[in-house]
RNA sequence: GCGGACGUGGUGGAACGGUAGACACACAAGACUUAAAAUCUUGAGGGGGCAACCCCGUGCGGGUUCAAGUCCCGCCGUCCGCACCA
């Protein structure tokens, strides 16, 4: 008997040597066996993985150790989303190249990787960074190109000031950009744009055959979308009143039904009636200016007040020609929502109200709300925006709003204006398409050329890749490529005549937009090997954080139908990438702030107390610090714990156990020093268990006893019930509660190991080696450690998960509660298959029920076999 | 404003409509030890009672049901996402 302590640091190495040795990580691109590829978001390799990481992959490599382990073929590969604009910001402040520091990263993180013991197949690893990556994905922009699905078009952009490049709306949060946190800027740039919207309709309606992603993602896509039903309606503009070559004006409505309580019409300060009318009246270009000038950033919006401009402008209300209305700009019409125009209807809508208010526009209410009072219904203060009885509408009187707006729909579709119907039903997405240039050096060269003879042209496939010049220079802001002295200086591939190369590169998320593909043969020459990808793709699990929830992933499953219907896809009719999607929580942990308000890391103050009576102290001065609120880890608030000290202090089995346990897997967690020591007491735990089974003479492999004690019958009962619990548990990524089962477990070995009775060794082998696989996905070094100390000289990691045996999943006896009046009085021990006759009279006969009844007759009595007697008195 | 999620001991959290608080952390008492660590045992939702037991208890108020943390209705609160989208 051994009375050491597992050493895991010392030993992890060894067993991750052995996985290494044996490639039994390795996925296959064709087996017998059902497939499953298990991926987690890929890192951007930024300097140090942390604990965010560590959670990430700790879950995606149980689920992949388990799949394992119950026959299946899995992918489980691992990559770096290289590219970006922190190792183009390294590069000015080191004055390094962004390719060293990148690569530098990602050994680093690759080493921090192994470290953790993850089941990855190395043999597949790609960065996006690397021109045996991006050159496909380059060929894969020229052919969204020639599908029409690439295109270049000028128009207002968001423009990160710090970063100075553009973003998609995606990436601009509040405003700000998502990655420099600077307020954005509108700007007006010619882009390369991806034509999502195209796919507006797809990816809507197909969110509901995402039945295995959670519902919240699907919601936030789908309002991302934002799909409306409505109408566009042309307005013919009185002549008098128009300015020249502008005779409709046409705009988009959700409300058609309130038509008849129009008080005025709006445009955008950028649409082209506002501009022609502009050019006649320097007021109203001052005010156009003015609205411009007012930024995009929320804080604007929420302060800015409605303001408009009356043009001077008069349209023809569709429904009544000699119905003119005032044609106003308004600083809260957007230029790129429907056509830029509206017609207002203020008793129907709280922000036309709030301007018709302010401009004394008249408020005629349409719509009597379901349950108002026709008589008392007035409009003050508050637009009836909802449903109701159609009134003051003429032919709509008395129409609930849904028949109303079939009526105008029927009325304006029939109607002519300039040989064309003067309305048309339309539906209306809020999606953009994906502006995907940046003006950075450190991303995918964009395979086009300008020829001021042949305009633009691509670069024949077989130019590829367009490298980025080693030799680009980091010492001022602005894109490098642009400046490079001769880079972008090239032939017109068409007229051979000197041309220039386009000098913005990719969105990085266009890397990460298809990289899932290529894992499935990184090596194919073409982006994607149809094949592997069919058998592969799509992904089983995929497992990130929630705050890709509209970026990646919306752009993934635009860009995986947009590659297929440009020939690159799996060649079915897959759509879909990822089948499942989970989304972990986020690492948290308290903060602490010294007596003159720096932050403080962990390790630098010294905790005393507990409860409210917590203090915390700075080391090194010895000064009263403050202990702050329990936050995200990051780095600016220095709560951060490096895994690296982690792991060769406890190993990565005590961490991994840890971010696995007690916390809900999509919840926040919360990492603190005794969660670790329990982990790390745990990890202990199972080794003195299994070392005190082993030692225990009898064998699993020798013949099963033909008879067990009562003890041995219960552990055995454990045993299985554990193992069949664990494995639905993981199966479902409830790891917290597997965790629960497999302590559960361990304290019935604990208590077994004392006893005596017949069988009991063999049970107790049993169930060490049944606790040893499964914590095998979890803890695989120290499971490796356990089963070679039961005696085997074979590989856990290679072990097939044990057939739990049905019978003994069930009792022979079950305990039931017993229930008067629905309160619990007594409890009752009865064979499974008791009778409900049996089990009635036990029942009655019970002490508590006796008591609890009092003596009056029962009037009913409800019995549910095996779970619950009720009596009612 | 719109949409979503959540609300259970000191803490993280369990709980097919069927014994609420599994499991863990923290805590307390005890054993072992010269001592500490480690380990082991025991205790614990609140209140009452020597005890057997009894009452109350899953944010608040109603309802459905033999039975509600769980389902329904109405509030309150927290968190998250979107937001001048016509």
């Amino acid at each position: 008997m051994s009375s050491e302590r597992y050493n895991a640091p010392a030993r992890e190495p060894h067993w991750q040597a052995k996985w290494d040795q044996a490639h039994i990580f390795k996925a296959e691109n064709a087996s017998e066996k059902p497939k499953c590829y298990v991926l987690e978001m890929f890192p951007y390799p930024s300097g140090r993985i942390h604990m965010g990481h560590v959670r990430n992959y700790a879950m995606g490599d149980v689920f992949a150790r388990y799949k394992r382990a119950r026959g299946f073929n899995v992918l489980h590969p691992m990559g770096w989303d290289a590219f970006g604009m922190p190792a183009e910001n390294a590069a000015i402040e080191r004055k390094t190249h962004p390719g060293t520091w990148t690569y530098a990263n990602i050994a680093t993180m690759k080493g921090q990787l192994k470290s953790m013991g993850l089941s990855l197949d190395w043999s597949r690893e790609l960065a996006t960074c690397n021109a045996d990556y991006y050159q496909h994905q380059q060929k894969l922009f020229l052919d969204l190109l020639s599908k029409g699905l690439a295109y270049r078009k000028s128009s207002k952009v968001n423009w990160d000031p710090v970063d100075h490049t553009v973003l998609a709306n995606e990436q601009v949060i509040d405003g700000r950009g998502w990655r420099s946190g600077a307020l954005v800027e509108s700007r007006e740039l010619t882009q390369w744009f991806f034509k999502i919207s195209q796919y507006s309709d797809e990816l809507l309606s197909a969110l509901g055959t995402l039945d295995k992603w959670p519902e919240k993602v699907r919601v936030m896509q789908a309002n991302w979308i934002g799909r409306s039903e409505g109408m566009a309606l042309r307005w013919a503009l009185d002549e008098a009143t128009a300015p020249a070559g502008h005779s409709e004006l046409e705009i988009y409505t959700t409300r058609p039904d309130t038509l008849f309580g129009a008080s005025f019409l709006a445009v955008a300060a950028d649409h082209p009636l506002a501009k022609a009318a502009a050019e006649k009246d320097p007021k109203l270009a001052a005010f156009c200016d003015e609205c411009r000038r007012m930024g995009t950033s929320v804080a604007d919006l929420e302060t800015a007040e409605k303001q408009g401009f009356d043009t001077g402008i008069r349209a023809m209300h569709p429904l009544d020609k000699t119905w003119l209305l005032p044609v106003y700009v308004a600083n809260f019409v957007l230029m790129d929502y429907g056509t830029g125009a509206i017609f207002a209807c203020p008793s129907g809508d709280q922000r036309d109200l709030d301007f018709a208010r302010k401009y004394g526009l008249p408020v005629v209410p349409v719509v009597l709300p379901l349950g108002a009072d026709a008589a008392a219904f007035t409009i003050t203060n508050k637009a009836a925006d909802g449903d109701g009885t159609m009134i003051n509408s003429r032919f709509l009187d008395g129409m609930t709003t849904s028949a109303a707006f079939d009526a105008v729909a029927k009325k304006l579709e029939a109607e002519r204006l300039g040989g064309k119907p003067s309305g048309t039903r339309k539906v209306n997405f809020r999606l953009r398409d994906w502006g995907i240039s940046r003006q950075r050096y450190w991303g995918c060269p964009i395979p086009i050329i300008h020829c001021k003879t042949c305009g633009i042209v691509p670069v024949p496939a077989a130019d590829l890749p367009v490298k980025l010049p080693d030799d680009a220079t980091f010492d001022k802001p602005g894109n490098p490529l642009d400046r490079h002295p001769t880079w972008k200086n090239c032939t017109c591939p068409k007229c051979k005549k000197p041309a220039r190369r386009e000098t913005d590169t990719m969105d990085t998320f266009v890397d990460s937009s298809w990289y899932y593909a290529r894992f499935t043969n990184p090596t194919s020459p073409t982006p994607i090997d149809a094949k592997a990808a069919a058998y592969w793709l799509p992904v089983d699990q995929y497992i990130g954080g929630i705050e890709h929830a509209i970026l990646h992933l919306l752009y993934s499953r635009f860009f995986f139908r947009a590659i297929s219907d440009s020939g690159h896809g799996t060649g079915s009719n897959m759509r879909e990438p990822f089948s499942a999607l989970f989304t972990q929580g986020m690492v948290t942990h308290e903060t602490y702030k010294s007596h003159d308000g720096k932050w403080l890391t962990p390790a630098e103050v010294r905790i005393e107390g507990e409860g409210a009576a917590r203090t915390a102290t700075e080391i090194a001065t010895n000064q009263p610090a403050e202990i702050g609120d329990i936050i995200k880890m990051s780095k600016n608030k220095k709560n951060v714990v490096d895994p690296d000290d982690i792991i060769a202090h406890w190993g990565a089995d005590c961490a991994r156990w840890f971010m696995l346990s007690d916390s809900p897997p999509e919840r926040d967690v919360i990492w603190t020093e005794s969660g670790v020591q329990g982990a790390g007491r745990f990890v202990q735990r199972v080794w003195r268990l299994v070392d005190e089974a082993a030692n225990n003479g009898s064998t699993f492999d020798a013949a099963m006893p033909p008879v067990f004690g009562v003890e041995a019958m219960a552990l055995r009962r454990s045993a299985h019930k554990a193992l069949d619990g664990v494995a639905r548990n993981i199966e479902g990524l409830r790891f917290n509660v597997a965790v629960a089962q497999i302590y559960e477990f361990t304290n019935e070995i604990s208590a077994a190991l004392p006893k005596s009775s017949e069988g009991l060794d063999w049970a107790l082998r049993e169930s060490a080696q049944f606790l040893v696989q499964m914590i095998a996905p979890m803890m695989p070094h120290l499971a490796e450690e356990c089963w070679s100390r039961l005696g085997y000289n074979t590989l856990a990691a290679n072990q097939a998960w044990p057939q739990a045996d049905p019978a003994l999943l069930v009792d022979d006896r079950v305990t039931i509660a017993v229930q008067v009046n629905g309160k619990r009085r007594d409890e009752l021990t009865v064979a499974l298959n008791a009778s409900k006759s049996d089990i009635e009279v036990a029942a009655m006969a019970l002490e508590g029920v006796v008591r609890a009844m009092d003596g009056r007759p029962a009037k009913k009595v409800i019995i549910v076999p095996q779970r619950i007697v009720n009596i009612v008195v």
